[in-house]
DNA sequence: CAGCATGACTGAAGCGCTTCAGACACGCCA
DNA sequence: TGGCGTGTCTGAAGCGCTTCAGTCATGCTG
């Protein structure tokens, strides 16, 4: 402890190098940071100097609050990290933007979320960041009146337009859509829907038309709201189609819904689930159900991660470009913190990838 | 541009408010930190005041500065984060990591990997975090260096220990071996291996004996040293035992090594894997060579992720305490931050689960 | 040789905050 | 009445760095 402290106090400074080369402290951050304006005869002299000083270069902190920059973009999610990133399509985002960022030297500073959809506000209050990224939370949720506060800019990925933010999202109603009207084509007429949080209160269970109204998840509205509308406007009563809504969207969740849908009478023939994830917990409870895929039941699901391609059956499912969303978030942030103005949100394309896991009715 | 400019320079600071309200700056900081050392009344002033300045509260970086601490904990992955989050393990000790150091009010900064096996030391440098976790690096990473320069206290996630560090492991030999000794007993004497990186440089491919000395990665060390060793004991030849070398641990990667690894002739009958990702690899690629799990080869993992419970077949393998090993490390740095001196490391427990992924050899 | 551009280095003013040793007024006790 | 503890608030010294307007030789031009 004591030794730790001491140990603190010792770390040399600017200052401490500058006293031992005997030149100016100007000189010394000069070495590290505009090498053009010293001899390099003088700059090598110092930098040596340091390493026997045990100095390891200029504080970050002090750095920071002199250029008035700390290099990091903050990642809010809607909830803590396990659930985060049990889903696939968030790891894929976030390496996008990570990549991005990484080039420019800056890192990345994680803000989980909690149970009322997004960091704390303190949390976000105290956060050493320029530029914060708020990935997927609710409408209105604390935290972004929080960055607001800070007067910190802000990219949003999928989350309705704030004034003043940038934006990058996919067209996911369009998608949910499109899954919906290929099912129609193949005469499926009795559906069923397994759609992640609808709201940030941890809830698993049927979904009632109440619960449906007012859906602050951007993505959870417009995928379900593409689902329905385009089963109503194919003349599929919506009030008939069961809805689960799984408080998460990992596999077992995903499993845990199917089993209640594929019990319902009549059994649906086709399943519309709002990711990959809830999808392969689809396949997995039919298998336990004895229902193959797709002769007793087809599946579609969202996102096209990876592992869709793989699952048995194959998925067909909504693709998105991930990697670009992610990337795309990374480059306006760079921008905002440039002084950049936000510019006109782009809403990336979706498409339909058709596999095995799902046949015409027979 | 300007009006972004203008913008931050308007910005408030303690002063603005102090002033606004004629009270000292110490006394509208202790407003914020010290509720105690002002009326409450007088305090209820202040803060309604910097409200209407537009004043969000003390700025993280000058505080940082000035108390000498960040609240926040680094991170330092082997690699960039799409290939980390492919690999469940991870997510899931992050999180306990996360779940831990945000109950204290810190955030984590994400410090990702590149080709040498670790963040880059420049970013290392300058990063803000007043203690770094390095997660399963490989030995003598340039990245360790740099937090050894800046005299950052540090806590190691799977690596040998570094003199002054904190460690928390699990018992990866012991886990490899249980594995190894179990298929042993069930009367298999065919094996294959499939580990990931044993190096840092991004190479997939059968494993020389060469390339087997001298890895850097203790995790892929031991576990495949844990295989190799028990097996010889028991009386197969290392050298008959082929050897594929996956570059990262995603199912994919499993996937194609499996393929080589079952069209060896004499086939193996029981295939050792380093993660249960190569392993769900490996039961892809059973099923597309037309191989049936366990009857025609018997497949073992390694993590037991909670998707070993759900794959076909569930997959037999070495379950290791995850979430309790980002946990522990979380109270590491959290006590290494308080100023103690690093415990001595504790192994966390491994043990076997038997599913069905595995069966006697007929 | 005066005049001037150039390169190398420095002094000092911040960046926005915390903290700690007081200062000051007030009420209380002896 | 004098002394003293208490509750409030302040002044000023940092925290470690960047940056910008200079200063001072030095060498070059005309």
């Amino acid at each position: 402890m004591l030794s730790v402290d001491s140990d603190r106090r010792r770390r040399p400074t600017l200052d401490t190098v500058a006293a031992a080369v005997g030149v100016s402290r100007a000189t010394v951050s000069n070495a590290y940071n505009r090498p053009d304006q010293l001899s390099s005869s003088l700059r090598e002299r110092i930098l040596e100097t340091a390493r026997s000083l045990g100095y390891a270069g200029p504080d970050p902190v002090a750095r920071s609050l002199a250029t008035r920059s700390s290099a990091a973009v903050g990642f809010m999610l809607p909830q803590g990290l396990s659930g985060a990133f049990s889903d696939p399509a968030l790891s894929i985002v976030l390496d996008g933007l990570a990549s991005t960022v990484d080039g420019h030297d800056h890192v990345l500073v994680l803000l989980p979320g909690d149970a009322t959809g997004g960091p704390r506000p303190s949390i976000v209050t105290r956060a050493q960041a320029d530029v914060m990224v708020a990935y997927s939370l609710p409408d209105s949720a604390p935290a972004l009146d929080a960055v607001a506060a800070r007067g910190l800019p802000l990219v949003v990925i999928d989350q309705p337009v704030l004034p003043g933010s940038a934006r990058v999202e996919v067209q996911d109603f369009l998608g949910a859509s499109l899954a919906a009207s290929f099912l129609l084509d193949q005469g499926h007429s009795r559906f069923g829907i397994l759609t992640f949080a609808l709201r940030p209160d941890g809830v698993s269970g049927p979904v009632s038309a109440d619960r449906r109204s007012a859906v602050p998840f951007r993505v959870s509205r417009d995928r379900l709201g593409g689902y329905l509308d385009t089963l109503a406007k194919a003349g599929v009563e919506p009030d008939n189609v069961p809805v689960w809504e799984a408080r998460g969207s990992d596999r077992e969740l995903g499993r845990l819904g199917a089993r209640w849908l594929l019990t319902r009478t009549p059994r649906p023939s086709a399943l519309l689930c709002a990711s990959d994830q809830l999808a392969f917990g689809c396949l997995q409870a039919a298998r336990d159900l004895g229902l193959s895929v797709p002769s007793d039941v087809s599946v579609v699901g969202f996102d096209d991660v990876p592992e869709a391609a793989y699952s048995d059956p194959p998925l067909t499912t909504v693709r998105q470009p991930l990697a670009e969303k992610g990337r795309r978030a990374g480059e306006l942030a760079l921008k905002l913190l440039a002084g950049g103005r936000p510019p006109r949100p782009t809403r990336l394309d979706v498409s339909l990838v058709q596999r095995a896991s799902t046949a015409p009715r027979t």
